[in-house]
DNA sequence: GCCGTTTTCGGCCCGACTGTTTTCAGTCG
């Protein structure tokens, strides 16, 4: 997959015509590497089906980034790339990285100190070099240095399992602060992407200061970036910064949609409004006498602007806005449509629960049916079953359906694809099972051929239901396997197989636009959480935040099926 | 460099915080 490395290009491209004072390109070679970034097939596979047409067809992609995408893919490298890069010291671009410098001080400290990589910078503000620069005083070494730290910090995305936790702590901790009306997440968390650079938290109140004081003083404050009337950012012990706003209640609805994002997202609403001239900023909606039409509600700004209500997840400017001016926005699954879980273990394997255990926690939940699906046997390292243990758990799943109301527990078992595509039970096996799962946990660095071959083979075993975290990503630790997903999806289809969404917090996997791509292409999907115990069964709403990014509908998913049509799916295989 | 429900040319989102600015530039989201 070349899409990382293009973006990359493009965003160092972007960079370095920035330090250069080149206006709008920067801009627009970002807008097109995000967009690279977020394709769920890979660049060379469009441009060898469609050609430069289809390149051109990106969003952000015009013919001229169209064709270095193209010299990329037949020479390896980009010229003008090269050029670019030659007219700057290498590693001077990497300087914008640290918060607080940008363009212009970057060129500054390199013109005036022959700063040219952030190693150099550090030295320089340690030994008070910067200090007597004209653009830089004494608290601009303090600066640095912070800078520094929060660059160091914050090179790597947190996963969302992790994120979620700590901003819902940090509500908890403001929503009791005296005058806070209203509060909530905003950002690429409430969008529910899989990893998260900060958390963005939205409050609604009159007086703003002591929610400030609050925030700035909470336990897990490591050090206070800014603090201002109405916003504030701090870095947390954990390694994320965190921004807080604070607007009046009359504009909560316009800056929650503001703060929500995502940026391109943004962009096309702002379109619409200058269209309808009209002006939307976070305070709100406003005509041309500066009088607010919208702006309390999120609701109401989307119904101004002449669109339906576009959810959290979908806001990435592919296809929503348009589908929202038509009323054609899909109604997506939520949390309370899932009866079930397809795939979670027991202490039979290396879960830290009971058969039962897991049950009633499932039924707590409010689910009709929980899926044991312990490991199997080559799965030595985390207690994988034998065949008689196998046996002896399908025993103990009736005893615990004997004993248990209101909860099915069907037996299952997430086999390992093996090597050549085989599966780690003979069938004689597998068909005892209710549910096989069936998931690749070794040579995870195959060849794109070879391991998208191994997948459809297991999808021909007419045992196999669903096929667990398919891309075997693993925050990290390993990127995702190289698969041909349109083979796959097809594959999916044709041999009526059900590609999971895995919850785990460290996998996700599914991503986002492996769903969008599946769903487009009629292919049923189960959320799963890959629980290893009572409380990851909470995880469900990470997959099926996943699943809203991808635009999944209730019918989309098995598991919000009753056990009766759940069963006659499963069947059908 | 991209793009078109005013446009194939002329726009390109809009406002807060910081520092030291005595009215604003630089940076960020």
């Amino acid at each position: 997959m070349k899409n990382t490395e293009i973006a990359s290009i493009f965003f160092e491209m972007a960079d370095i015509l920035e330090m250069q004072n080149v206006a709008w390109k920067p801009v627009a070679y970002r807008k097109a590497a995000r967009a690279i970034e977020e394709l769920s097939e890979d660049v060379e596979e469009i441009y060898r089906k469609g050609g430069l047409n289809a390149l051109e067809d990106i969003s952000g992609v015009g013919e001229n980034i169209a064709n270095k995408i193209v010299e990329f893919i037949e020479k390896g490298k980009v010229k003008e790339y090269e050029m670019l890069k030659k007219s700057l010291p290498a590693g001077l671009s990497g300087l914008l990285q640290v918060p607080g410098l940008g363009p212009k001080k970057a060129m500054a400290l390199y013109k005036e100190l022959k700063i040219k990589n952030v190693d150099e910078l550090e030295k320089a503000a340690l030994s008070h070099k910067i200090s007597k620069l004209p653009l830089f005083k004494e608290k601009a070494e303090e600066n640095i240095l912070k800078g520094l730290e929060i660059f160091r910090q914050g090179q790597e995305r947190m996963p969302l399992g992790f994120a979620l936790p700590i901003a819902e702590g940090i509500v908890l901790g403001l929503k009791k602060v005296k005058g806070v009306e209203k509060i909530q997440i905003g950002g690429s968390l409430r969008r529910m992407r899989d990893t998260v650079k900060d958390i963005d938290i939205l409050v609604a109140a009159e007086q703003a200061k002591e929610a400030m004081d609050v925030f700035a003083s909470m336990p897990n404050v490591k050090s206070i970036i800014a603090k201002g009337g109405t916003k504030s950012s701090v870095l947390l012990k954990e390694g994320m910064q965190v921004d807080v706003r604070v607007v009046p209640l009359k504009s909560f609805g316009s800056a929650l949609q503001y703060f929500t994002g995502s940026k391109d997202h943004n962009i096309g609403l702002r379109r619409i409004a200058i269209a309808k001239k009209l002006k939307l900023s976070e305070y709100g909606l406003f005509d041309a006498k500066e009088k607010q039409v919208a702006g309390k509600t999120e609701e109401e700004v989307y119904r101004a602007l002449g669109l339906s209500y576009i959810e959290p997840e979908m806001r990435e400017n592919t296809g929503e806005i348009e589908a929202a001016m038509k009323g054609k926005l899909p109604k997506l699954v939520s949390v309370s449509d899932i009866k079930g879980d397809l795939h979670t273990h027991s202490n039979y394997s290396d879960g830290s629960n009971t058969i039962e255990e897991m049950a009633l926690a499932a039924k707590r939940r409010g689910y009709e049916y929980i899926c044991i699906s312990d490991h199997s046997k080559s799965e030595n390292i985390a207690n994988g079953l034998s065949e008689e243990r196998l046996f002896r758990k399908i025993e103990e799943v009736k005893r615990v359906n004997k004993k248990l109301r209101g909860i099915t527990v069907l037996c299952g078992s997430e086999v390992n694809i093996l090597d050549d595509g085989s599966l780690d039970y003979s069938d004689d096996v597998l068909k005892k099972l209710d549910v096989v799962v069936a998931s690749v946990h070794s040579k995870l660095k195959m060849p794109k051929e070879q391991v998208t071959a191994r997948l459809l083979k297991a999808m021909q075993n007419p045992y196999v239901h669903i096929m667990g975290h398919p891309t075997a990503r693993h925050f990290g630790k390993r990127e995702e396997m190289a698969i041909d997903m349109d083979a796959f999806f097809r594959a999916a289809k044709e041999y009526g197989k059900i590609p999971e969404i895995n919850s785990a917090v460290e996998r996700m996997d599914l991503r986002d636009v492996h769903v969008r791509k599946a769903v487009e292409m009629g292919v049923k999907l189960s959320v799963d959480t890959d629980a290893h115990s009572v409380q990851e069964l909470l995880n469900i709403r990470l997959g099926v935040g996943t699943a809203r990014r991808g635009w999944c509908e209730k019918k989309d998913i098995v598991n919000t099926y009753s056990l009766k049509e759940l069963m006659k799916v499963l069947k059908k295989q």
